[in-house]
DNA sequence: ACATTATATAAGCGAATAAATATATAAATA
DNA sequence: TATTTATATATTTATTCGCTTATATAATGT
């Protein structure tokens, strides 16, 4: 219960649980998202996949990460709180930096 | 949201919610129940407070402090799966700490 | 007014956390 | 096999957190 509440006590974890509800995204498209560090992003989703709030799914070179959070009954309320990313995504498209392979 | 989540990612702070579940409670009785200092009790309260989780009430010397949390539709779920804390507080009547003056 | 009881705030210390840099692993491709 | 691309892990550093001790405020009672 406190790993969960951790794992979302922070504001870059809960907007990447944003852009995941629009759409699974691999490591390299949050790092162009989010502008911070590749390993950064490695670290934060390592702590949403140890609270079980995230799941990982390797294709190719890519590691796209999709939500989870089943065991909590709460979480579905917590992520239909969360602002919508979906203009985040589409600027992502955009700017070609999509991964495409997948 | 963050300031919420960091509100519940202690151990501690979630005691506290689930012995306020039972009832309202002042900090000479959390000190007595959680065994730490009345300063580390007051500063818990403090951030439950400021998250909005947690309203307090005066009476006399005392200050009771009891659950809120309307603002998150979340926050009820959460309080249901807290582990019963009544055998804490039937220890707490038990051992005459219990402040009646309420 | 003074002493007692309850609570809050401030300062300081050790442990946990976040992020950057550097390095390692893994897959794809030439 | 060597190189490139994607991701993970390790290490270091700076910040945050929770607790204790000390002090301040507030209410009660003598």
């Amino acid at each position: 219960m406190v790993e969960y509440h951790k794992a979302l006590s922070d504001k870059t974890r809960l907007r990447i649980l944003a852009l995941l509800k629009v759409e699974d995204l691999c490591v390299c498209e949050l790092v162009e998202i989010l502008q911070i560090s590749q390993p950064a992003v490695s670290q934060h989703m390592r702590k949403l996949k140890n609270a079980k709030l995230v799941k990982e799914r390797r294709s190719g070179q890519w590691v796209f990460y999709s939500l989870d959070g089943s065991m909590y009954p709460f979480f579905e309320k917590v992520l239909q709180s969360l602002p919508s990313a979906s203009e985040e995504i589409k600027q992502l498209k955009a700017s070609g930096l999509k991964v495409l392979c997948d």
